[in-house]
DNA sequence: CGGCATCCTATGAGATACTG
DNA sequence: CAGTATCTCATAGGATGCCG
């Protein structure tokens, strides 16, 4: 198969999470491999000052079936999202996304540095956590 | 490793082309797997009615070292568009996403078709091709 | 044919501030 | 503590139209 025919948006590259869930999905997947995890845990593992972003993502996930959310009931609140079977199935993609990044990952930053790209904001510098 | 501390912004997950890259980056590889293709086939191929973002997209994976470009000189103009070494080592990442989507894409699907996720607009249901 | 130059718009990401 | 409610802002994505 590949790219003999038109591509249409069915094909899994326009559909994976990844994408379609938004910047912060694979990194709340990587956080709660170890298990649960509080709400403000992983606001502070991943380095989110926002809440909302959190919860959006979380929700998205939650509505993917990739995470669960398990309220204990308590005072003052105590929340903690654990990642389900099809979440956890996503670890291969993400160690195959780690091998590349650890291999190849170097040499794409450096060609980018090299080049001008005849325009000054080809893609935010991944070490420069602006915003 | 995994979640222990702290998740800065050089984590892979942050860097990786296919989220640094744009939402076209990971389709024109898989566009490209078979051999150089040119601008319009690559468009026609993609289904990317603008130039622009094609345009813009190739210039992003130039700089990065993904693709090569080459200009026959000739008139009218044509120019193709071929993966590099650093472009094809991605290919077991994309593999990797494959294997996920044959497997496990359904059943995300079905779970966010059941979800009425608080909210109208979850994500883009990638099968309704919307624009 | 390939690809700029423009312009437009939806929306993702984030900052605050407030509530149960 | 775990959210919700607003608001702002940048920008990715796309539609046209023109040029070499």
């Amino acid at each position: 198969m590949t790219a003999e025919a038109r591509m249409d948006p069915a094909c899994p590259m326009a559909a994976f999470p990844f994408h379609v869930g938004g910047k912060w999905t694979g990194m709340v997947v990587v956080a709660l491999l170890d298990g649960p995890r509080r709400f403000g845990e992983l606001r502070q593992t991943l380095g989110i000052r926002s809440a909302k972003v959190l919860t959006e993502t979380l929700r998205d996930m939650m509505c993917d079936g990739l995470v669960t959310r398990t309220d204990h009931q308590a005072n003052p609140p105590h929340v903690t999202y654990e990642l389900t079977d099809l979440g956890r199935s996503l670890l291969p993609v993400i160690d195959a996304m780690r091998e590349w990044s650890d291999q190849r990952l170097a040499e794409l930053l450096a060609h980018r540095q090299a080049h001008p790209a005849t325009e000054s904001g080809a893609a935010p510098t991944p070490t420069s956590p602006q915003r």
